[in-house]
RNA sequence: GCACCCGUAGCUCAGCUGGAUAGAGCGCUGCCCUCCGAAGGCAGAGGCCAUAGGUUCGAAUCCUAUCGGGUGCGCCA
């Protein structure tokens, strides 16, 4: 149940049947109408838009169209008072017994109440993480890994089909560096000195993989040439570093449907096949690229290149898909990598990238705009930075150093669900604050606990009711703070949709602390006035009629924590 | 130089893809517990929505320019 797409289908419904009798004109599009809640409590319930943007359309005058609206809505049950206000807004009062179905709605239907087949079961692929399999997940990584996963789920619920994939980047360079410098643990576990030298990676948690290469294939690559264990040491330890990422993820509670190696590009002729199918539109030249104005690298030369045209799908200028040695660039799996997705039918595309990638987005949108031929939309959501702080102190990372902070020392210190929701207080595109103290702060300035709070003390009333076989009945709701619980919960579907369509998962988590809040008024309001309590001491009937509206409550925090991957809290320890 | 993101209360940030008198937390001032969990709540002060134009019934939101901050810019992924 979504109470304010039913009411604008009813808005809709009584334009219909103005224009039947001639007080609207035929061939109108009501799709610019909306049906919102009114910024100010004090106009009402709903307001509704649909004189102000019919009226230049109809040629007629928002109040007349407005009065005439208002005059067929007041017959409805469900709106006791529909008034003309300012330019030609539509005021809406609704039935108290709205806010009792809706309620009641939340009841029968549970987490699944706020489910929404906008998404129409269309497939959607998202795409994050995707961080070369080299070495741990660090901080950056973890809040694409929570938003991309929100965002997953979000769609799910939204009336999506989503699958979550992860880009292996295991055909550059890097993964040989990887190998190399396993390599050389592996000497060290054979007891040799070793220099970490530029171009490898120090990381202690290499030790254990070049040991372990050692308990598989013992001495035998001792003393040998690249040439002889290369591929099958990069084989070998990018095989453990997915490991270990996979085991990162999954204590943050990520689960990808899809891990897809960049590799398997390689050699079987997919690139060559997306290229083709490019170049089919003769959207592929030879040609040498003007440098960049103004910063002009030291060593450039002008170089005849293979160029994809992206300037014909508004990008700056067109890229080069292979180097002049012939080898490809790495946009070219790239481009293979978004042509097997849009192969395997996607009707949607989302890329989830650090915000240092944002200069390669709009090459990315152009590829995926030729090679559906516009069909498939690619969204890319770039998440900016994480500053971490340790009591209000900045933390100084240096990947040089070897103190950079990992997933897992982030998941170890504060744990998954205060990770995943503090994550999700910024928009993807603001940069967040991540402060190990405050985060697991209890205080109403830190969202997390907040939420948690309003849930566990439901968790704690309704435990004391089923403990004394207390069973809620049908709710009464009179006061204006229990009304206003009740209109939070019944915006719930509408928040989903808008989240959802906006690929913005953060909304959710701000509902969630506008609900608390509602929430906890009500409670504290118990404190002045008694009757207001949820448990009603020595009176079993009046208590089971106030325990509907608290217990809604907590269904739609567990629906929304569920979204953000959230557990919801029993207690508060 | 060009592209993308951002500029909203003293601080950190929301603002429903154009709606009515711009919101929250922190901080500041003053209140509310003989306890349904005060780890909370109520009230007050605090704003030229960076600046200047434009689009229209209506702009923090869309367009253009300027200023300021971040990120990126062929043979690295």
């Amino acid at each position: 149940m979504n109470i304010f797409a039913d009411i604008r289908a009813r808005v809709i419904e009584a334009l219909e049947t103005m224009t039947e009798a001639g007080t609207l004109p035929h061939g109108l599009s009501f799709e610019a109408v909306t049906v919102e809640p009114p910024r100010d409590p004090a106009h009402g319930d709903m307001a509704t838009n649909a004189a102000m943007v019919l009226a230049k359309p109809a040629q007629k005058k928002p109040r007349d169209i407005a009065e005439a609206l208002a005059t067929e809505l007041a017959a409805d049950p469900r709106i006791d008072l529909a008034e003309v206000a300012g330019p030609g807004f539509l005021n809406l009062r609704l039935a108290p017994s709205v806010w009792r179905d809706v309620l009641g709605a939340v009841l029968s239907e549970g987490t699944a109440y706020g489910r929404s087949d906008l998404g129409q079961g269309r497939r959607v692929n998202v795409e994050y993480v995707s961080a070369n399999p080299t070495g741990p997940l660090h901080v950056g990584h973890t809040r694409g890994a929570v938003f991309g996963d929100a965002l997953a789920s979000l769609l799910d619920y939204a009336g999506h089909d989503v699958t979550r994939e992860y880009y292996i980047n295991d055909g550059g360079a890097q993964v040989d560096v990887l190998a190399r410098s396993v390599y050389l643990r592996y000497l060290e576990a054979h007891g040799q000195e070793v220099a970490f030298e530029d171009g490898t990676y120090p990381g202690d948690y290499l030790i254990g993989v070049g040991q372990a290469l050692k308990d598989k294939v013992g001495d035998s690559y001792l003393g040998q040439g690249e040439e002889v264990w290369l591929e099958d040491v990069r084989v070998f330890a990018t095989e453990a570093m997915l490991d270990l990422i996979r085991t990162d993820l999954k204590s943050l509670g990520v689960e990808m449907d899809v891990f897809y190696s960049e590799k398997s590009l390689y050699g079987t002729g997919r690139i060559e096949a997306a290229l083709e199918s490019l170049d089919a539109k003769g959207l592929i030249y030879e040609g040498v690229l003007e440098p960049p104005k103004g910063k002009v690298p030291e060593d450039w030369e002008p170089r005849e290149q293979t160029l994809f045209r992206s300037t014909q799908y508004g990008d700056d200028v067109d890229r080069p898909v292979k180097k002049s040695d012939g080898a490809w660039t790495y946009f070219a799996p790239d481009i293979a990598y978004h042509y097997d997705k849009v192969s395997r039918g996607f009707d949607e595309l989302i890329d989830i990238f650090g915000a240092d990638h944002g200069g390669y987005v709009k090459r990315m949108k152009a590829a995926v705009a030729a090679l559906s031929d516009g069909d498939v939309p690619l969204d890319v959501k770039l998440t900016q930075l994480v500053k971490l702080y340790k009591n209000g102190e900045p933390f100084k990372m240096s990947k040089r150093a070897g103190t950079f902070v990992t997933l897992s020392d982030v998941v170890e210190q504060v744990g998954p669900d205060v990770t995943r929701f503090h994550m999700l207080t910024r928009k993807n595109d603001a940069p967040l604050d991540f402060d190990f103290d405050k985060v697991t702060e209890q205080s109403k300035d830190n969202p997390v606990f907040y939420v948690q709070y309003a849930h566990a003390r439901i968790r704690s009333v309704l435990r004391r009711c089923e403990a004394e076989g207390i069973e809620e009945i049908g709710p009464n709701l009179s006061d204006p703070a229990e009304i206003a619980v009740a209109k939070s919960l019944a915006e719930w579907p509408r928040l989903v949709e808008i989240a959802a369509r906006n690929h913005e998962p953060h909304r959710v988590a701000f509902y969630l602390y506008d609900l608390a809040q509602a929430f906890h008024a009500l409670w504290n309001r118990g404190n002045d006035v008694p009757g207001l309590k949820f448990y009603q001491e020595g009176d079993p009937e009046a208590t089971a009629a106030k325990i509907a509206l608290p217990r809604a409550v907590a269904v739609v925090i567990s629906a929304g924590l569920g979204i953000l991957g959230v557990t919801p809290v029993e207690e508060m320890r």
